[in-house]
Parts: C-alpha cells; structure tokens; sequence
DNA sequence: ACAGTAACCTGTTTGC
DNA sequence: TGCAAACAGGTTACTG
C-alpha cells in the first residue's frame, strides 16, 4: 500500500499525536507478520516514552528512551488512532497502548513488521543498509546517475530498487516515468543525461504534490483517523489503460514488467 | 554478480 | 448465480 507520500503522511500523523507520551502496555495479538514479532517486544516497548517520529523510504522510525521502533506497513498495514474504549477488529495484530489512545496496527495480508533495534546508529539491515531517501541531502543528481548507469534493466524496475532510491513505489514510478517522458521499459543504463535530469528533477515535486494531498488510496491506504488521500484522483496514467491520455488524447497502456502492472502513454513515453 | 521469477498472505474484482 | 482465476501501495528468496 503505503509509498512514500503516505508513509510521510503517517508520520506526521504520528509526530502531532504521540510525541512526548508514554507506553504503557502492548498487545501483540498476532505475531506472524513478515518476520515473526520478537518475543520481547512489550517488554522493550513498556514504560518507554517517544520521543521523535522520523522516515525513511517506507519505514517508520519511532525514538524511544531505549532504543526505536522501525515499522513497515507491506502492502496493506495501517496505523490507526483510537480511544482506549475501543476494542480490537479483524486484522488488528498490534495494539500500543498510550494513556489517552491506543494505535491499531492492522495489516489484511501481512507484508508489514514492527520490530525493536537500539541499532540505528550501525548498519541496521532495515534502516541503513539500503540506498537514500529522495529528500536525504546526500540525494543528488550524481549519486542517482551514479547508480541508474550501472545496471541495465528496466528503468521502472529501478525506480523501485529501494537500493537505489527508498520510498518510490508501483503508484510513483508509474507516475515518474509519465512526468519525465520516459517508456519503462527503457534500459537503465542507456538513458541519456536530459531523461535523468527529468527523471531526478521530477521526483521531489511529484512526491510533495501527493503528500501535500494525503497520498493515494487505490484500496485499503488511510491515515491514522481512517481517512483516504486523494491524489489518486491526479494520477495520469496509473490503473488508466485504454483511457485517454490527459495530455495527448491517446489511449493508456498496460504492460507487466517484474509481475507489477505498468501503466504508460505510448505517445508522451518514448524511447 | 546480475536479471528475472516466484513466493509470502488475504480480500476483492473479473471472467467464464 | 457460482466458482475460479487474476490482481492489489512490498520485499526477498530462489533460479538460471
């Protein structure tokens, strides 16, 4: 579900709701997520205050007294506020209890983890290991040629390489690759200086314009008070085959490239 | 080492 | 209507 406009919309959620507050118990009521919860959670998780909510790519980062907790939301994870009163749904697989509200990690198909690290500051596999985040200052032009031209497949394929750049998804690749006017299936490598210079210097704007409207819901995706984005609404080509280009009147086309759907015009994504 | 595919899981939509 | 197949915001383990 949740790329990286709505991961950020989560954390800001997160950020005007729990700074500064303590856990006062957690509840882990199904531990089969991706990787089996750690047996230890709630007791590193208890009596722990917040301190700050931070991103990367698509993982939370929530600053305890000890340690941090990383959490990913897979495919269909949603972190939800509740009062205390309420009682558990379907699906809801971790609950953490502050003293005024509860958040609900609910996940239908369970592509998500949360787990406890005192490791960020080393090479957490999660967290470090991996290539930048589009808004990291270290995220420059160079650095992504850098990476682009070393590898020959196809450029959606790398757009979501999280080696590469953390954050971009199925939704925001399609959606690059329309805004630079490149076909995804054009070799990585092969791409010429003025299709990086699009592709890098449309990413920052593309991923502030759907933050700054909630991210998209094809499906599932919500913020903590349950309520859906809306750039799904703005999206070009993504879920459009056979629609009219927005921009040229030719009809959408959908291709698989690595088992996920592709949604480009055939006439503004050339070669 | 690299590139491509299959698998993890549940629910909804599509097609026969 | 019923039932099976296809498909969905992600990631990684396996295959050639």
């Amino acid at each position: 579900m949740p790329e990286l406009p709505e991961v950020e919309t989560i954390k800001r959620g997160l950020q005007h709701e729990i700074l500064n507050q303590c856990i006062i118990s957690t509840d882990v009521r199904n531990p089969n997520l991706r990787w089996p919860v750690q047996n230890d959670l709630t007791e590193r998780l208890n009596n722990q205050k917040i301190l700050d909510v931070s991103r990367k790519g698509k993982v939370i980062c929530i600053k305890l007294t000890e340690g941090y907790i990383l959490l990913h939301l897979g495919m269909t994870g949603k972190i939800l506020i509740k009062s205390p009163e309420s009682t558990p749904q379907k699906h809801d697989h971790i609950i953490i209890k502050l003293k005024n509200k509860h958040l609900f990690y609910n996940d239908i198909r369970r592509f998500g983890y949360i787990e406890w690290t005192n490791k960020i500051d080393k090479a957490n596999i999660q967290f470090n290991s991996k290539g930048l985040d589009p808004f990291d200052k270290n995220f420059t032009y160079d650095y992504l040629t850098s990476k682009l031209r070393k590898s020959k497949v196809k450029i959606k394929v790398n757009l979501m390489n999280e080696k590469i750049l953390m954050g971009i998804g199925n939704i925001y690749a399609n959606a690059l690759l329309f805004r630079a006017g490149i076909h995804p299936c054009e070799q990585s490598n092969l791409l010429t200086d003025l299709k990086m210079r699009k592709i890098f210097e449309n990413i920052i704007p593309l991923l502030n314009e759907a933050t700054d409207m909630g991210g998209s819901t094809l499906r599932d995706y919500v913020n903590l008070n349950g309520i859906k984005g809306t750039f799904q609404n703005y999206h070009k080509v993504y879920n459009r085959s056979g629609l009219p280009c927005k921009s040229c009147g030719k009809n959408i086309e959908k291709i698989i490239i690595s088992n996920r759907s592709n949604f480009y015009c055939p006439f503004c994504q050339t070669f």
